[in-house]
DNA sequence: GACAACATACCAACTGGTCGGTATGTCGAT
DNA sequence: ATCGACATACCGACCAGTTGGTATGTTGTC
């Protein structure tokens, strides 16, 4: 649950407010505010953490101003709901987009979908973690409505890959106990903990060898039980 | 980077500042400070994330004032430090106390090892997740004190981990690829990301599902190949 | 073994700066 | 001329860290 490409709107503008130049500088469009104060707090979230992430961090980072921010939103916590909810929508393309998820057997796909995974682990770590992952850890206790809004789109993304899981098992089979949902949590679970062995170490390496041993449990499961 | 060694003293007492008896009360004994500063450090900042848990939180929680706390410690960031090498004090006994530590198979070691790991997966999840874990999430990028500290915390897990599956890999065998201090972090990942989403439902029962997707991976690892 | 000299452990009150949030003003489009 | 979308200026609360003190050992000396 982390690509890096927010496909968000044509305006765009990473730098702060500041232009240089002669012609008619106009400001950032209208309108564009909100969409740039979460990409800011995705990325401003995922390097520092949420409770140390300040206001006006965001701000700066969005080239806007405090006014704009509390216009949009009611309150930091408030932002922090948005953002998850965003985050759901930015993880989406992942599911539709990239070529295994054309293939025909759904082995293929499921396999497709965690090298794809294991693709994205590479380079500095806050720009494949999670955002929702990094901020419910801090906020699950403290903050209900956050909670809620990370547990939705951990769910969302779960429920997006159960349905090729089901489809493996009814072709493979899958031993005793193993559910499609319950394969997709662990999945993302392995994802998570990845993220953080890859943040002790600020190393993406330890990340990919942990979905490494990933794939291989997927493959083991799948394969036929009996001689080769 | 300075833990403050007052060379600490045998005077030990968990609970808070009060005493239950008759005469004129008389304060903790001299000498546990630290050490309730940093019980406080793990219980708090479980719950809330390093960043949102005040000095003055910390203090109060390990019945303290800011004095004793700034005497001990010369910054909040080295009460961190200071606590990350405590929580790894902290996790010995798990590989010395346990029954299954004395097996004779070191296969019913490790599969042991997990069996107790998943058992702690239950009540409060606050009180089953993991202390190193949740600080390197928020200070991986803006602490290299701390995320060096949690990284020696989880190495040193690990370490204590791979004798059992290197001498399994070497009764059993093991696929190609698969190394025992490969297969350490990968289990310290699985438990890693299991909590996160055990925060994200605030139900260990997530949790156990992850982990025992884990069991039967190590397992299948090791179990012969060939017809049954 | 008593006492001066010192060190350690802790406490209460304070400070300078920061943070989330507010009150109010301005600009552009309809 | 009105309203949504911002900007500017500001506030009270809070927070990490400081200061200046007291209480409780410890040690060297005679």
């Amino acid at each position: 649950m982390s690509p890096n490409r927010p496909s968000t709107h044509p305006a765009q503008q990473g730098a702060p407010t500041q232009q240089g130049a002669s012609p008619p500088q106009q400001r950032a469009p209208r309108g564009s505010a909100r969409d740039k104060l979460i990409a800011a707090a995705h990325t401003t979230v995922r390097k520092q953490g949420y409770a140390a992430t300040t206001v006006d961090q965001i701000c700066a980072a969005a080239g806007v101003t405090k006014g704009a921010f509390f216009h949009h939103f009611a309150s930091k916590e408030a932002l922090a709901v948005a953002a998850a909810e965003a985050w759901t929508e930015r993880a989406r393309p992942m599911f539709e987009m990239p070529p295994h998820t054309r293939a025909r057997d759904p082995l293929d796909r499921l396999i497709g979908h965690i090298d794809f995974r294991f693709a994205m682990l590479d380079g500095p770590v806050e720009e494949f973690t999670c955002f929702v992952g990094t901020m419910v850890q801090e906020a699950f206790a403290t903050s209900e409505a956050i909670r809620a809004a990370c547990e939705a789109s951990i769910a969302a993304y779960c429920d997006a890959l159960a349905p090729d899981i089901a489809a493996a098992m009814e072709v493979y089979g899958a031993p005793e106990g193993v559910t499609a949902l319950g394969l997709a949590r662990h999945i993302q679970a392995v994802l998570q903990g990845s993220f953080i062995l890859a943040k002790t170490t600020n190393d993406p390496a330890i990340a990919r060898e942990s979905v490494t041993h990933l794939k291989r449990y997927v493959r083991m499961l799948f394969a036929p039980p009996g001689p080769a």
